[in-house]
DNA sequence: CGTAGAGTTGATAAGGGTCAATGGTGGTGG
DNA sequence: CCACCACCATTGACCCTTATCAACTCTACG
């Protein structure tokens, strides 16, 4: 059931077909694919790497997936084909105890990245946390492409060092803060990726959680009784305002960053 | 006083002077330079990916430094002008919080490569763990080569993503193991660095901690008390011996790891 | 031999986990 | 349109693991 949930589409299904508008803004073989150019991953992500030929080339090997909420990516230890875009939508990496302990090692937000190069088995599961729209390509041609083009490595290098500061930062917030540092670190992380601009200068800001009670506890390492006890406090202190289950509105900015510990 | 205790040797001083039957040995000028020879980073590590000429331009300009004990390296958000590989010993990479808790967020081992490109100042703090002896080179030549040749950025991107790897497994044991399992966790780890062999298919293992309890409590999320206590339990248990404060001997390396939680 | 620093051990307390009951909310079918 | 159900989240009572505080031991070193 690895793939349930997922259908996908060819970039040159009906749906897709450009009209005599676009072809007319863009005549050249080498311009980009008119699916690329509304694309994030074209400027902020690893496919502004490519010159107009390669990315028409990885453009045509590449099709458009849409993964329901829920529906694993990839499982632990599979072996993975293919490498993806994440166009929309949050995918969470997740690693699991034999027992069943399971901890969130990561989110995955566009224009990133998904996939493990040099090795033939993921170490992660990988899956939706929302509805989630992928750009996959064959493991090959993006292999080929890394050689013929180091500007791709390169751009492979700089997501693989962000995502380590990531995973670093996440750590001291494991190993040493509380609970209630803890919930605040993630109020805030998730703003800053999902409506940037009212969590970097205003005072307040609203989002919907990309996450479940119980995905923020994996992601913690809490249990959902702690998660939900330590929102309750926040709303209780004034802090956030809880609209529904998802929606959460940042109240004051400033005073939940002093309660997240640095 | 950042650099207390760091003593700096030129790799043309004296006491590296390459005798005669060296010379005879290697009498092309793009062959490796003497003292790159014997070097684990030549082989395993990011110099691998260099050629004679570009090792031999590299190593002029590089210096070999030891490091004393609990010397840092380079302070949270300072500048960094340099790169380096560990030749020997173990560098603590770690995060501190304002008020002072500290958690250490990756250990460096021979021939790891320390440093953070593409970022004007450095986003954690490394310091000597053990004695430690590194290769640094100035922050521009090695870039210069990053462009020059891809192999120097593939083997960067190789070592970031095991790096990764790493903190993401650190993550599931910061996260959700017990602080026994967290113990047991740490043990092999150190000892599938230090003693490879007899961790591997040995029944025992025996090698000196590069941490003190407080390190280890730093990286693991605990105070020193649980750290000591549960080394009391191994041992108590048969499955360690405690040779002094910094020797240790595993017994029972699969009883160990019976107690990891994985 | 005395002191300092690291480590161990013990007593107590608190933060967060566990177990259990209750409260919303969205989807389905009558 | 409403009632019911399933699922998620909240709240409460209690307990356990680990932190905290304190005393003590050991070893290295002058």
């Amino acid at each position: 059931m690895a793939f349930a949930g997922i259908v996908t589409y060819s970039f040159r299904m009906p749906a897709s077909r450009p009209n005599d508008d676009e072809r007319a803004l863009r005549p050249q073989s080498d311009s980009p694919p008119a699916l690329c150019t509304a694309c994030e991953a074209r400027h902020r992500g690893v496919c502004g790497a490519l010159d107009g030929e390669q990315l028409a080339e990885l453009a045509r090997a590449s099709h458009l997936q849409v993964i329901e909420e829920g529906a694993e990516l990839i499982g632990d230890a599979e072996r993975v084909e293919s490498y993806s875009n994440v166009l929309s939508g949050v995918v969470k990496l997740t690693k699991t105890l034999p027992d069943g302990r399971q901890q969130i090692v990561g989110l995955q937000f566009a224009p990133d990245f998904l996939g493990r190069p040099f090795r033939e088995e993921s170490t992660i599961g990988a899956s939706a946390a929302t509805t989630v729209s992928l750009c996959s390509f064959p493991k090959s041609t993006v292999e080929r492409m890394m050689r013929e083009q180091p500007q791709l490595e390169n751009r492979l290098l700089r997501q693989a060092l962000d995502e380590l500061d990531d995973a670093r930062e996440w750590m001291v917030t494991l190993g040493r803060k509380t609970a209630a540092e803890k919930i605040a670190s993630f109020l805030l992380m998730i703003a800053r990726n999902i409506a940037p601009r009212a969590a970097g200068a205003g005072e307040t800001a609203s989002f919907d959680l990309p996450l479940t009670r119980s995905d923020i506890a994996d992601f913690l390492g809490l249990t959902i009784e702690t998660v939900s006890r330590q929102l309750t406090k926040l709303r209780i202190d004034g802090i956030i305002r809880i609209e529904n289950n998802r929606r959460i509105t940042i109240e004051n900015v400033v005073r939940l960053a002093g309660r997240a510990g640095d």
